[in-house]
DNA sequence: TGAAAATATTATTTTTATTTAATATTCAAA
DNA sequence: TTTGAATATTAAATAAAAATAATATTTTCA
């Protein structure tokens, strides 16, 4: 019951999770900020859409069956975590992702989810 | 306010959503069962330490700084996702990541949050 | 300028995830 | 055969995320 002594593997461990996410648990912290966004079907419906290139939210809108309000919510918040940026045209807005790691992360999600 | 037409550029993406991911939700279902899993940051840092092969309850626990009861929690939920497996020997419990799949993912995961 | 379309924001309620604490199981060895 | 170490399970309390509803911006065009 608790008595434990930790082997000297665990020791090896503890500078081993140092190296490899930086001494701090900055990094972790942040990859977890950005999966817990993609973790949602609505959001990654919209990656699936956005796969692509840029889609006005209209057509998002549409695509995804989300109502407007809560698609605008999780748009902002795919924007907050740098999944997704935008650009606004006459009063339409234009949603894309963010970067091409972003997208390599979401092809091999999809790749292993959807194989066949 | 909603008089909205979808434009048919919404008709092909529906398309091609129900391709990508198969006609049901399924796929992304299950792709966000995972993702949801894996964005926490005691899990994360588990799969870290068991990014080079399997650990026991009690080295894992020194090394996430996570109490016992805590760390078996997560342990199962990421063993039902399937996301680890585990085997006993004695009254330790060794885990290790379920498969290549998963450790290829966190590996990119590893290399887009901890560049440098 | 003022009405309507397209999108965004805020506040509230509801749902889901997480932690904590208490207890139970499993197994080995005295 | 009971004690203790290692791990697992359950229930309850807390915290966080999501959905809903109401309202606010922004922009174009009559």
């Amino acid at each position: 019951m608790e008595t434990t002594t930790y082997s000297s593997r665990a020791e090896a461990l503890r500078d081993e999770l140092n190296q490899l996410f930086g001494s701090q648990e900055r990094n972790i912290d942040q990859a977890t900020r950005s999966l817990k966004v993609l973790a949602h079907p609505a959001r990654l419906k919209i990656l699936c859409a956005l796969r692509t290139g840029e889609q006005t939210v209209q057509d998002l809108e549409y695509y995804t069956g989300l109502k407007q309000t809560t698609l605008s919510q999780h748009l902002s918040l795919l924007r907050s975590r740098d999944i997704l940026t935008s650009r606004r045209e006459a009063n339409f807005s234009f949603y894309r992702i963010a970067n091409d790691r972003i997208l390599e992360l979401f092809e091999l999600i999809k790749d292993i989810y959807c194989q066949t």
